[in-house]
DNA sequence: GTGGTCTAGACCACC
DNA sequence: GTGGTCTAGACCACC
């Protein structure tokens, strides 16, 4: 992993568990690295990696067994809360940098739907 | 300006001046920082900076005059295709992130379009 | 090789590229040194032997394989091109050169036609 | 001056003094820079310059006065030798040179003369 | 002041 | 091993 120095490291490394969870790739029940482990991978400090954990704790992600590890505890109504929140996310971000090029709204959409099928005809070739 | 880790900071800068060069912030003929006054600024080292505008140099997007300084000189038809290609980026990062949170494409243009009336809204209130 | 004071010493490396090219001595496919084995032999830094790898692969030249090598690249157009340009750089260099020594254009001419046979004299001796 | 790594410097300077009588630029009994001037000015070892002024005055090309200076000293019949000399350097380089790049002796001359008229069109725009 | 070249050396990613 | 990025700093040429 690479992180963007823009924003708190820690939260750059919630967002990545996010994701996982969102994308199935982690399901309730998944052991994860351990903080020493996590540290070292992605070569951060320790202390990084304990608030990350911490706050998913704190946030009913993910549940830390003493001297078992941390699993991945997330109630599937929380799991489609994520998946929203981080949809809106991209949806934001991507209206106002279309609008920021200068592309009105109807312009984007058109754009949007010629991109799906774009990219549906590049799986297609795999 | 911060950098990201997970990109060249050179092309960072190069992203960077596109961007203004589309948005119209940055025009034929104005005067771009020096390359110490940038690399001051971002806390960066001169020689990024000097790559990054040799690179843009080379692209036709700006024009450098030794001992005066660098200016934007870019064609209008250039600046048209960079729009093209950063809107094709976006498209193609946006669509691919949706698919990967389990959105299908129906769904993501309907969100797309609820979201650009959200920040219409957003905008009215300003 | 002996650089040249009054060139940068990465242009003079993608000139030495561009005359073995054309000369046939390095084609298509052929792998060149690596950047630090050239930069050994030249005794020159590492980076300014990158500088002229770097701009050979954007002049289309080369071809560079991170982790692998850096391999000759050249459509048969672009070597054609190369070739009539070394050939006016040449052209103009020698024209300027015998007006400044103050032969006119058609002395020089004879003396280029007796230059010739006389070197066509010494390879027949060899 | 820049002077080349390939030949050494003292026989530069002493190129270079010729070809400026040769093009008329120094003529006989004007003063040349001190020996202490040309090394500053190179920012080359005053030994240097001291050894290429010996040279020259052994082949009769300037004439030194004690405490006085440096002159040009050279004979009528020694600069057309000079000359001749230069060119037929001018001459070997460049036949070798587009024979290396694969033209034929009778093409060379073709381009030669397109060449010369080419030249003669751009001295007319000036 | 401006940009241009080069060195020395660290650290990274890919093979 | 390979190439890629970045820093620090020297020295140059042009204005």
């Amino acid at each position: 992993m690479d992180f963007n120095l823009a924003r708190p490291i820690y939260q750059q490394i919630i967002d990545d568990f996010k994701k996982k969870m969102i994308r199935g790739e982690l399901c309730k029940g998944d052991r994860i690295a351990s903080q020493r482990e996590y540290a070292e991978k992605a070569r951060i400090n320790p202390n990084t990696v304990q608030r990350a954990y911490r706050e998913m704790e704190s946030m009913k992600m993910v549940e830390t067994l003493r001297g078992q590890g941390t699993y991945v505890n997330i109630s599937e109504v929380d799991l489609q809360m994520l998946r929203t929140e981080m949809a809106r996310g991209l949806l934001e971000h991507f209206v106002l940098e279309m609008r920021s090029l200068g592309f009105d709204d109807s312009e984007t959409i058109k754009m949007l739907q010629e991109e799906q099928v774009r990219e549906r005809e590049v799986e297609d070739c795999d």
